[in-house]
DNA sequence: TTATATCCGATATAAATTGTCGGATATATT
DNA sequence: AATATATCCGACAATTTATATCGGATATAA
């Protein structure tokens, strides 16, 4: 309950690792997952996701690579972890009402309450209050 | 990725069905069940859960049930969670060691400060905010 | 004595997460 | 142009976690 995901974790890492090196600088794939003992074709996936989203940026053929793309400290937790493992929500009946008690639920205001409490925290923190 | 279990949810709204009614009147299984659609079988094994925890009390035999017996101002979620789920973590590295990246990992002290934030942020609330 | 309730270990099912495979495309280097 | 190294990406497999079910025991009010 309430943990984060390898996905979430295994580009934190990279990002990490990236932004310990100098600004042009590129990382393969294998050389993160060599280096931190992530499997190769998951990190492989998580870095082309993060691409997608423009949070860094992919160079092509040998001597290629990834390097930082956006500003870390202009993207806080709460919209990373939405980018990276889409909607954020202690219940999937925020966003989803695929749920049996949602009828008769008398918790959902409650909880919808921790919830925006839990998203405003991940607000006041940004990517690199973590990759620093 | 940071969902609460239906273990939770389902305390909680039994908790919360619980305090809606006079202090030494008890609920049966069947009945908390039946009103919000929980499956039987789990519920029970929730609130048998919650009675060992001494959160409510069972009172055995027809006419039996459960009824509040704690303090529900004086639990915050953060000890609430934990007695219903366990330790709670966003990461499993921080109670159990059992982890391919732990010797090498360069996020874990950061990720225990969002972890840090997020255990203060379910103290400041207590049960009762919620069942209420 | 009977009916209704909790108790509880073992097991089954379902869902989500995590990891693997195969083959395509892009490009720097030789 | 050929080659080697890298990203790209859909489909699939395995594992883990969460959710639900089953069977039978114990407690007690009526």
């Amino acid at each position: 309950m309430l943990k984060l995901t390898r996905k979430v974790e295994y580009s934190l890492i990279a990002l990490r690792h990236m932004q310990g090196k100098s600004i042009d600088s590129v990382s393969s794939t294998k050389e993160i997952a060599t280096r931190y003992n992530i499997p190769l074709e998951i990190l492989a996936k998580t870095l082309q996701h993060m691409a997608k989203e423009n949070i860094i940026e992919a160079i092509n053929g040998p001597r290629g690579g990834y390097r930082i793309k956006a500003k870390l400290k202009n993207i806080n937790l709460a919209e990373f972890f939405e980018k990276v493992e889409g909607p954020l929500g202690l219940s999937d009946c925020f966003y989803d009402a695929n749920c049996m008690q949602i009828e008769y639920c008398n918790i959902r205001t409650p909880i919808q309450r921790i919830n925006a409490n839990m998203i405003n925290m991940f607000r006041s923190m940004s990517v690199q209050d973590i990759t620093n």
